[in-house]
DNA sequence: ATATTAAAGGATATTTTTGTCCTTTATAAA
DNA sequence: TTTATAAAGGACAAAAATATCCTTTAATAT
């Protein structure tokens, strides 16, 4: 469904997201080791969600990642289409090219049905919905 | 979604269901140009498709791959669990290890019901539904 | 029987995704 | 101002997915 990097970094905006104190700053180490993701490779998703727009950073000493907007603002579709594009909110679910309402795969109408759902449910699922989730200790970002 | 394997195994497929006459062979080449797939790569996924079950097969003149069962009895999520496997079906959205009802990822509940809808299409989309629909001219097996 | 045809199977190559390591740059504290 | 800290960035490595090539096996037709 997603990439693995797209997991990490939902995982990780969610965590961050998560912290006490809103604007709170949270280093590479805290969040790969809250979500139990490997180190360097989080740092590069994490320059990613940077470059997106959707997480700021510092450098130096009490540097680190921090989200700057309102996170009831910031919705799940974002993130996934930072990193893994929007061919998993537009693309034919047999690959073809060529694949549109008038020219459809055999399964498009059928598959449209299930995009638009995720669709709908990644653009209404904010970062604070399920950051609040994690924090009332209903969900979890780990084992 | 799908992996690219998986793609080309449904399209291949509903290709074969799609011949007149039902029980008919197409062979390799027929196969891959029709569903514009690289041919020894499709031969590997005949292969796997064979294995297990959904396609059969024959060596020789006239030979080719044909389905032997009621193709209005063989649903999508079939060829879906014999390439990709059932992680779609059962894994978790964000990639956690443990994530179930009880202990749900921050996006389990609202992903649960995506991904049920996409499994009951794929339980309830046989692939004489799409056949058909190839065959009427009212979807395209490629551009 | 022999030749031809087409799938099966094994080995290998390429590409993409995932992951690591090390140096550079920016920031803050001492 | 110097030192420590932490992200940014570049180069590289490993693993997985995708793809190709060539030989072997089975079936048919001559």
């Amino acid at each position: 469904m997603f990439s693995k990097t797209c997991k990490y970094a939902i995982n990780a905006m969610i965590y961050v997201a998560s912290l006490p104190g809103g604007n709170e700053r949270s280093g590479l180490k805290d969040i790969s080791k809250a979500i139990n993701s490997p180190e360097a490779f989080t740092a590069k998703i994490l320059q990613q969600l940077v470059k997106s727009d959707l997480l700021h950073s510092m450098k130096g000493p009490n540097g680190g990642f921090y989200i700057h907007r309102d996170t009831h603002q910031i919705f799940l579709s974002e993130i996934v289409q930072a990193i893994d594009g929007d061919l998993i909110f537009t693309g034919c679910a047999l690959g073809l090219e060529k694949c549109s309402e008038d020219h459809p795969c055999p399964v498009h109408h059928k598959f449209k049905a299930v995009r638009d759902h995720l669709t709908g449910m990644l653009m209404t699922t904010s970062l604070k919905d399920v950051a609040d989730s994690v924090n009332v200790g209903s969900s979890f970002l780990k084992i």
